[in-house]
This record gives C-alpha cells, structure tokens and sequence, in this order.
DNA sequence: CGGCAGATTCACCGAATGGTGAATTGCCGG
DNA sequence: CCGGCAATTCACCATTCGGTGAATCTGCCG
C-alpha cells in the first residue's frame, strides 16, 4: 500500500476542501486520545486522510500543531466566570460541577483538557502548562469566592482536585457504574460535597 | 564515547553487585516518572549504568520488565484493609486519606502506581489494569463499608475520584499550595468532606 | 488561454527505539 | 587448573518518528 488514504496523485484537490480544518480536527481527536508524545504526525495525517508532508506544510513542527489544536474550542473564561458567578442561587458546588460537566460532555471541549492531562502526565513542560491553565483560568476566578476566608487557595484546589479525578475515573479510566451515570445523579451526589470545601467548618486546627 | 556509563570491558564484573536489582529499581524509576511508553529501555539502562542489552538479558521485553517493575514493592490487600478496618474510631473519611497519604508519600510505594496511571493516560490497556487494580484492589475493600447503602459503589468511586484527583495534582502537576501543604494539614481539609460521601445524606431521588 | 501560486504528494534523512545473536570476561565447582 | 555457566557488552536490524526539499497537479486571476 502507499503511505495514505488519499494517495496516487499529487497536486491539488478539486472542491475547495477545508483540509486544514481537517487536519486540525484530526490533531485534536489524536492528541485528546493520546495525549502530545502519543500522537503522531504521521497518525494525525492518517485520520485526516492526507499525506504526512501536508501536515507539515500547514503547521510547521508537532510543537506548533498542538498549540494550534489546543486554541479556540471552548471559552474558558465564560466557563470560569459561571463558575464564580455569586448572583446564582445554586452553590458554588452545584456551579462548580455543572460547569464541570458542561465542558466534559463535550469531546470537542473535552479533547483540548483531555490532551493537557493527559500530557502533562509526561512532561515536566506540560505539567507547567496545566498548572498554569488550572491557576490562571480556573483557579483564578473560582478563588475570588474563596478568597475572604482562612486557607481558601487551599480549599479551591481541593475542590478542583476532586474534578480533575471525577475527570479520570469516569472520561479516562471509565471506572463503572461512575462512568455512565447520568450527569444530574452525578451532581446531585457530589454538589453537596463540594460545597463543604466552601462552607464547612474550619479544620480543628492542625498540631 | 561507549553506549554506557559502564563501558569498556565486556565479561562479568567483579563481586557479586545485585545489577538485576539495579535494573529493577531504574526501571522502577523511569516506569513511575515518564509511564510505559515515556520509558525506554536504554533509558532504564543508563539509570542503572548497563548495556541495554542486559536488560533484555534479565527481562526479556519491555513488558515484561513492566510487569515486574509493577510487583511487590507494596502490600496493597493491608492497605486497603486498614481503609476497611471498622474497629478504628476513625472515620472512613479519615481512615481513607491517611492510608493514601501513607502510600503516595513514599516514593517507593508511589512509583507503580504512578506508572499506572500515567500509562492508563495513553493505553486503553493499561486503563483497563488500573480499573481492575481500582475496582479489585482498592474499592473491593473499600466496598463493604458502603455496601449496605444505596448508590454505594457510586459513593466509593467518587470518593476514590477525588483521592485520584489529589493525587495529581499534588504529586504530577505539582499544584501550590496544596503540594506542599503537609500531610496533617491536608487530612484535617479532606477527611470530613470525604466522609460525608460516607454519612452524607441520601441525594434527593434522582428522576 | 497562460501562468503563477498554492495544495498535495514523493522520496528521502538522521535519530531513536525495541529487540537479537554472538562474542568476551569472570566466577565457581570439580 | 580447567571447563562450563552466567554476566556483560558489541555490533547489528527493522521500524517508526519528526522533518525537509523538490516534484507535480489544479484552481484561479489576468
């Protein structure tokens, strides 16, 4: 066989294909599920049904590629701001894991935070990345409610914490029954316990 | 320069240096920091200062090196009775994160199953085996304290979603404070919110 | 209709990886 | 002191990966 789908002539496609779009489409599904070293060029290439080249013509390096794949998809600050929005009646752990799950549900949202993840779980660089994204973006506006009180960057990540781990177990290791249980169940198991972070007492005082 | 620290003469080596133990503990090593793919065998070579090709000698493939660096090095079955234990005046909450404190605290307990996990990020297979390690190892144990509850194997995930949150976030992505918060400070913040998957109310019925 | 620019592919490269087979060296039992 | 076995290394292989440079084809602008 050659070495892709579309393969035998060179040149040009007839149509006005978004082949770039597709590309991109292709990298992010590739580097959601694998994560930025498990991905290949040559596989991203594959799943968008194009010579490898093109890949490089379009973005450059791997590097860039990702960067590329990581923009756009979803709004984080409208995503943390609803997180923080104190006008709401719910909680701000109902809010918290209701914004969670918005984003999840979502594989194009989810793919972008899926790959940081799952990233980061190799590279040091990638780890800074995600620590960067979870103080900058999330952290940063969910802290404005935690801010007045005693250990309140404490508490917020503990809170975050917890979601990154719903994250894994139930969209990555797809541990059962927490993996296919309907998202209102799922809130209405872990709001409350968010919340304490919130308003729970203050720990008896360590040592 | 050689292909290794050890370079020059081949043959034996004087004394009787435990090199497969060597092995084992580089393997160990690069396994719980960089995951099974993130790992080389020549890297895992280097780290125990030996031609790569010794380790295949002792190990045979990469997998099977895997398998090995993943046995031992801790007893997961009393760990996970010491969660289980209801004669402690501890809550489960409690009991819980001190004995995940305990186990992720020494590095030597923490490295296969951090190797675990950071492979699970990318092989569908190895999500499969820590999902059997969870669901057998862990939440088997776990289980009986919830199992006369409704909705108990949901309670005990998610409880055990968020102590694989901390995990991450603490010990991968290295999140301030909370990574450097100490042991005492953090259960104080986590054991009563843990607990109240335990003693929480039921969720107001679903559906 | 001519030609340029862009889209697409082909044919490579150098480096790294997992793995193999044979050679060399040292230890230890007879 | 000798012979065999285990420990150790060397020299390779095939594969894959990221990346490059040139060739080819096609749409579109003048």
């Amino acid at each position: 066989m050659g070495r892709t789908q579309a393969r035998g002539r060179s040149g040009r496609r007839r149509g006005a294909p978004d082949t770039r779009g597709e590309i991109l489409a292709a990298a992010r599904a590739e580097f959601g599920e694998r994560g930025y070293d498990g991905a290949t060029m040559r596989g991203i290439a594959r799943a968008a049904a194009v010579d490898p080249a093109l890949v490089h013509h379009y973005f450059g390096t791997k590097e860039k590629l990702f960067l590329a794949a990581m923009e756009i998809p979803f709004d984080p600050v409208i995503i943390s701001e609803r997180i923080a929005d104190t006008t709401s009646t719910m909680g701000i752990g109902e809010r918290a894991i209701r914004t969670f799950l918005g984003v999840w549900g979502d594989p194009v949202g989810r793919a972008p935070i899926l790959a940081m993840l799952r990233s980061a779980m190799r590279h040091e660089a990638a780890a800074t990345l995600l620590r960067q994204f979870i103080t900058r973006v999330v952290l940063g506006r969910v802290l404005v409610a935690f801010e007045s009180m005693p250990d309140g960057a404490l508490r917020a990540e503990a809170m975050v914490s917890h979601l990154v781990g719903l994250a894994i177990v139930r969209y990555v290791v797809k541990l059962e029954p927490i993996a296919s249980v309907s998202d209102e169940e799922l809130i209405a198991l872990v709001a409350p316990v968010l919340q304490r972070y919130f308003d729970g007492g203050l720990p008896p005082s360590p040592g």
